[in-house]
DNA sequence: GCCGCATGGATACAGTGAGATACAAATCAG
DNA sequence: CTGATTTGTATCTCACTGTATCCATGCGGC
């Protein structure tokens, strides 16, 4: 770390904010603390700040809405990293929905240390990255482009070439964009399941199988000649094109 | 599962330490057993380890004290997932989480069950996807070219000079990346399986063999005459000529 | 050259993982 | 509460992958 990061925790629960402030400052980061998004704002305004810590679930203005409002502000700190807490489940097709500008999330419940670990994973990654290159610039895109189709991310459903709309289920929804997230990447079962349903998988699971199945329906994609999702044989599943993001002109 | 994962199980008590292993390993995990700090650092730079349990109550170093040290070095292992067990939980989590930096806390007594369920739940969490929003994914060539063929890395097939698309199967397409990314050197069995399979050949194993003649029949390469994949008896495999990546020229 | 032995190729086959389909359970809208 | 949609389970089938077997080819000794 070059000169000591600052880290600013937004989160209603006073022992939480503490608990991880106490923390990360034990890492040798500098923390300041927010119980809502007026301090955050004044937070902001008062310091350099490196990296914001926003808890999803606060009465009053949530996390989601300071997060997008933050991107949205032409402020010094439009750009700044975001971490997110959230419930498992819940929130997460939201996320999953590639609608937040958010850099990163964490599932509740988690230690500490998994925190200070996603801490530094997102300052190391944007100070790889020129800043208006920065994830957050690009990571509220209204379409995801890939193969010869397009994934509307609000109104959540497929635009094929020649305009048709093709609708998608909640769970199909979500798989797609994980795997628009992770183009190339093999993708294991376990890790599909996490984000589309939230839960373990049984031993013998057949429902990451048939939800494959399913959107490779939607998509046109025989399982015998697949050409965007492959099967990758005791692995899982690979999007097997590459995904260009078309960021919204807002309507 | 593709891999193992592997698990070492620290506890100065015998009967624990075995009952826990057989356990664990009925569940199809690997483990490895250390009665004390000495014992587990052997086995830590023995081992790729991926979790270990660590017993907090032991005589000599204590598990706070290996699991602090643990997390200070600057080892290979120095986030490996801990699992505490603990004699009794009172606010033992808020201490774990600030003092040790431990994944998760077991307070004892404890059926096996329960130790496995949380094993899987830290191992799925340290397995978790960053979501890489930013879809610039790591740059890598697009296609490769060799021979009259070229791989499209991308959508994980052939095409020949004339533009014929080939599909290969999963371990068809791992074998053939080791090759491209190794060309003009011999590639021995054990290695191939290493790199293909993960795990290590049997005695008489035949499956590299099998697997290569299968990669060779899609690239119209003869056994007889080899052009591309030429073996060397009682070594193994090479490819025989000359690889050139192209950057993908996306859209 | 001939013969034995070892190595690797070819073919057949079996085990298992994944796709397709039908249907049941759960969830949601009205 | 009822009906429609979504989601999971059961079953069958097919394709991938590894083992077994047999055969061709090299290589050494004679």
């Amino acid at each position: 770390m070059s000169s000591q990061d600052h880290i600013l925790i937004v989160d209603d629960d006073r022992d939480i904010r503490t608990l991880l402030a106490d923390y990360l400052e034990k890492q040798g980061l500098r923390c300041t603390v927010a119980a809502d998004g007026r301090e955050m704002r004044a937070a902001l305004d008062a310091h350099r700040i490196d990296l914001i810590v926003l808890d999803i679930m606060m009465p009053g203005e949530d996390g989601l809405t300071l997060c997008r409002n933050l991107r949205a502000s032409e402020g010094p700190n439009a750009n700044t990293p975001v971490l997110m807490l959230t419930a498992r489940g819940e929130d997460m097709d939201r996320i999953i929905g590639l609608e937040m500008g958010a850099d990163d999330y964490l599932p509740k419940p988690f230690v500490p240390r998994e925190l200070y670990a996603r801490v530094r994973a997102i300052l190391r990654r944007a100070r790889a990255l020129p800043p208006n290159l920065s994830a957050a610039a690009v990571s509220q895109p209204r379409e995801l482009h890939f193969a010869h189709w397009r994934l509307d991310t609000i109104a959540r459903h497929l635009i094929g070439q020649d305009g048709t709309i093709v609708a998608l289920s909640g769970a199909e929804y979500r798989i797609l964009g994980v795997f628009l997230a992770h183009p190339q990447k093999v993708l294991s079962r376990d890790q599909l399941m996490e984000f589309t349903q939230g839960r373990e998988a049984d031993v013998f699971d057949r429902s990451i199988d048939l939800l494959v199945s399913r959107v490779r329906q939607r998509l046109g994609d025989s399982a015998r000649e697949p050409a965007i999702i492959k099967t990758v044989r005791n692995e899982g599943y690979v999007l097997a094109c590459e995904v260009t993001p078309v960021a919204g002109a807002a309507s």
